[in-house]
DNA sequence: TTGAAAGCGCTAACAA
DNA sequence: TTGTTAGCGCTTTCAA
């Protein structure tokens, strides 16, 4: 079945040692004391024999893999998942890693299950982006203890665990601040709250921040700063008759700006909105804050708060490789969103010089 | 650093032999003839002490690392692939197998240097939807050999390998049965032409059909088989400015019916379409190849010739599996696409009743 | 009904 | 400058 040749096949046809071949194949600091000549030899034939180290075994007795798993609620349902998964591959692969890769449609029992598996295959490190911290946090540090490093991505302050997410608060005050400079003050939110605690009836008051999604805090702070009155649509993802109904609602008196919390739906709203003879930008403008690439080729190219995803693959990568060879010191990192131009917003509203 | 319990530790406490605990812990057949009380001590105090078999020993006895392969041109840029993507971890799962994801935008180095890393790792099977096939079939071949079983996506009739790949014809002939019956002969098609080969100037004229996609033949076919003069728009996907014109001079001068070749550029067509005044389906109905759920969100829902990614995910997987166990007799799984209604064809036209 | 012993392919002390 | 030896945690003959 298994074909290939051995260290110890390569080592006996060389007429030198396993060690020697190792060290040699393995450029480890020793390989300078051997005698070129044996190098030369060991790897030509290496080549000659088509040699490649069995990767379990070596993983056997260095219990590393090489190998990272990331867990995510959902990739196939938004091209926001499906980017960032795609960053990490490659981000992965540029550090010398592999990605194992557990979906777990947000289901928190799946989720601890994928962790456990992955824990068990003896992977390098973990990545997070789902639900699991909503109550497990301790029983989930207790679980990965000294076995894997884990990164947690799209939330913020979790105590004990490093952490990679984007600062809303940037992207949306230089925002506001820009369509205020230009007098505009009907600003909405759109937002899904699957994940979320239900809202207070009365919108307006300004809610416990800690509680809602990073993206309503930062919303509802730029409200604040800028005296602005919030004004807040929702709707639940998987439920596409809130959906509808959402953006019927939205379509009955748009705000002058809306704001979205996916581009998926922002691109939904423009749809919608062509159907019943409104036009985006010129009825009202619509500004998503996911920024994906893929709806960067949607028409109009929408506008957004943008997250890039290759910011947070690569600053969620690299913190776990710390991790992985450190072993202590968490850190929480956050990452600027910024504004992204595309042609749903009015442009003279988001002119710099008011 | 790795202070799980091994399976020597475990036999010492429960007072039995590693080869006894191994044996009851895997269900190996002998277990039945081990006494009961035996079994269960070893059992509990497995649970007791936490015990998790170590997945790299394991994986080196039996050379079985229950984990797939897959290697894809792109995952992140179009739902397409996401949504097969999430199948295949799901579909791998519910089998038992873990999915390490390898992507490659496209690119035959890269995809070979994936294969290479993939066999180095000893994954039980290995599932390809790349252009690495273009040439280097044997070389393929000759690599994988004993070592994985290779499924091939989306490419039919590779004489050495398995493959799972759509049927366009079914969906098309229905597509155009209806339509034809309704009076509607002004279909054209508009296609990424990334892939393919340059197409002849005279596109009137019948094309070698297997040096073309297979979305490209079934309209072909389709078209001669009723008669209609087939009309051909075409993109690199990669160029925005090829894209644009595309589009453009679609709208200068719409079909009756647009088939599209996948979701996202028919999306792209419906939005700039509105742009100028033109309204699906009320001016011209497009049809999409693809059929991901994503677009059926759209607005208008997007009709298509569907490809079901989660039979692809199936076959694929199965197939996979049966290679893995009975290593040998490759078999090529054609899967029917079917009519999915959406609204982005004026509804009459289709209509199964002439 | 159970255990001893060998070995998967590799690395890393320690010898020489 | 190179080789010997032991062992990672597990499975699997073979023996008792």
């Amino acid at each position: 079945m298994n074909n290939q040749v051995s260290i110890n096949e390569l080592a006996r046809q060389a007429g030198v040692s396993p060690t020697t071949v190792s060290i040699v194949l393995n450029d480890r600091p020793l390989a300078v004391r051997l005698s070129p000549s044996t190098r030369e030899k060991v790897r030509m034939l290496a080549k000659k024999l088509n040699y490649h180290p069995n990767h379990l075994a070596k993983a056997m007795v260095t219990q590393m893999t090489q190998t990272l798993g990331f867990i995510c609620g959902g990739i196939g349902s938004t091209p926001y998942y499906s980017e960032l998964m795609e960053s990490l591959t490659w981000t992965a692969e540029s550090h010398g890693y592999q990605l194992l890769l557990k979906e777990t449609r947000w289901d928190k029992k799946k989720e601890m299950e994928a962790l456990e598996m992955l824990l068990s295959r003896a992977l390098d490190g973990i990545l997070i982006f789902s639900r699991i911290f909503e109550n497990e946090s301790s029983r989930i540090l207790q679980m990965c203890g000294e076995h894997a490093p884990l990164v947690v991505l799209g939330i913020s302050d979790l105590p004990d665990f490093s952490s990679v997410c984007f600062d809303f608060g940037s992207g949306m005050r230089e925002l506001f601040s820009r369509l205020v400079r230009h007098g505009v003050h009907d600003i909405a939110i759109a937002d899904d709250r699957t994940l979320g605690i239900p809202r207070p009836q009365d919108a307006k008051t300004p809610f416990a921040l800690q509680q809602y999604t990073l993206k309503h805090t930062a919303y509802a702070a730029a409200c604040r700063q800028y005296g602005i009155t919030p004004r807040y649509f929702d709707f639940l993802f998987q439920s596409s008759a809130t959906v509808q109904d959402c953006i019927a609602q939205i379509l009955k008196e748009p705000p002058q700006v809306l704001i979205t919390s996916s581009d998926l739906f922002a691109a939904r709203v423009i749809s919608s909105a062509g159907r019943v003879g409104l036009r985006v930008p010129e009825d009202f403008s619509v500004i998503s804050l996911d920024g994906t690439q893929f709806f960067q080729l949607y028409n109009p190219p929408l506008t957004s708060i943008r997250q890039d995803v290759t910011l947070m693959a690569e600053a969620g990568i690299q913190e776990l490789i710390r991790l992985i060879h450190e072993r202590n010191g968490c850190q929480n990192i956050i990452l600027p969103t910024t504004l992204c131009m595309g042609e749903s917003v009015k442009k003279e509203w988001l002119q710099e010089s008011g």
